[in-house]
DNA sequence: CTACCGATTGACT
DNA sequence: GTCAATCGGTAGA
């Protein structure tokens, strides 16, 4: 696989339709903050993705927090190595780390030396559905990104953008959501799917009621 | 080099 | 609900 030319500056011109309104991504402070604040406000915010084969947009509606501290699941409590080097890295880059033949995507959060991060978990396609059906040989809009390594394949994020700065719009960025701000009663909070320890940590995070959440449905409502 | 492991997924009962 | 294929990364000989 060959790296890709930088192909886009901010803002995106002709893109995006009229009805959706480009947004500044979200700066780098946004994401310098305690880890689960980041987690649980980036239920509804939008994710961009722009590549060689064009733009994909999607609202995030799952996320999970990984601890810098007392976290046995956290990929960065048994010290740094080449693969969770981003983590401890500065804020408001992307850490893209491969488990059973996939990827998955976090933000790196909390101040440099600090290793946290949010998985992004699943995310409901908004644009660029076509595409994303094609990358991941799948019709059935509700399950193109549902789980974080589906959300990857539709989005076509692998290890290329681990460490990428997600605070200068291009390639891919997170902007606001510029809709009515998601209220506190519509964000679910549960223990982590998939993790062999630290069960008893509630730090998932997810959009009450959306069919595009991953999980069980007792896990969705 | 070999021997595991896993923040998953898709197929199946 | 169960189960195994999957392969990059890590640790250790």
């Amino acid at each position: 696989m060959s790296s890709e030319p930088p192909i886009s500056e901010w803002p995106i011109p002709d893109l995006l339709p009229a009805d959706l309104p480009p947004e500044p991504p979200l700066p780098q402070s946004f994401y310098d903050r305690d880890v689960v604040q980041v987690a649980r406000e980036l239920v509804g915010k939008r994710i961009y993705r722009l590549s060689r084969s064009g733009i994909a947009v999607g609202r995030i509606v799952e996320t999970e927090a990984y601890l810098a501290a007392g976290d046995s699941a956290c990929h960065a409590t048994r010290g740094m190595t080449r693969k969770n080097a981003s983590m401890f890295g500065p804020p408001g880059r992307a850490y893209v780390y491969s488990i059973h033949a996939r990827w998955c995507l976090n933000t790196v959060t909390q101040p440099r030396g600090v290793p946290s991060a949010v998985l992004i978990r699943a995310v409901q396609p908004l644009l660029g559905i076509e595409r994303m059906q094609r990358r991941r040989n799948l019709e059935r809009t509700i399950d193109l990104a549902r789980g974080p390594s589906r959300l990857c394949e539709a989005f076509q994020i692998d290890r290329r953008l681990d460490g990428w700065d997600l605070s200068r719009g291009r390639r891919l960025w997170l902007t606001p959501d510029p809709d009515v701000p998601v209220p506190d009663h519509r964000i679910g909070n549960s223990p982590r799917i998939g993790v062999t320890s630290a069960f008893e940590l509630c730090l998932r995070f997810y959009l009450r009621g959306s069919e595009y959440v991953s999980g069980p449905k007792r896990l969705r409502t």
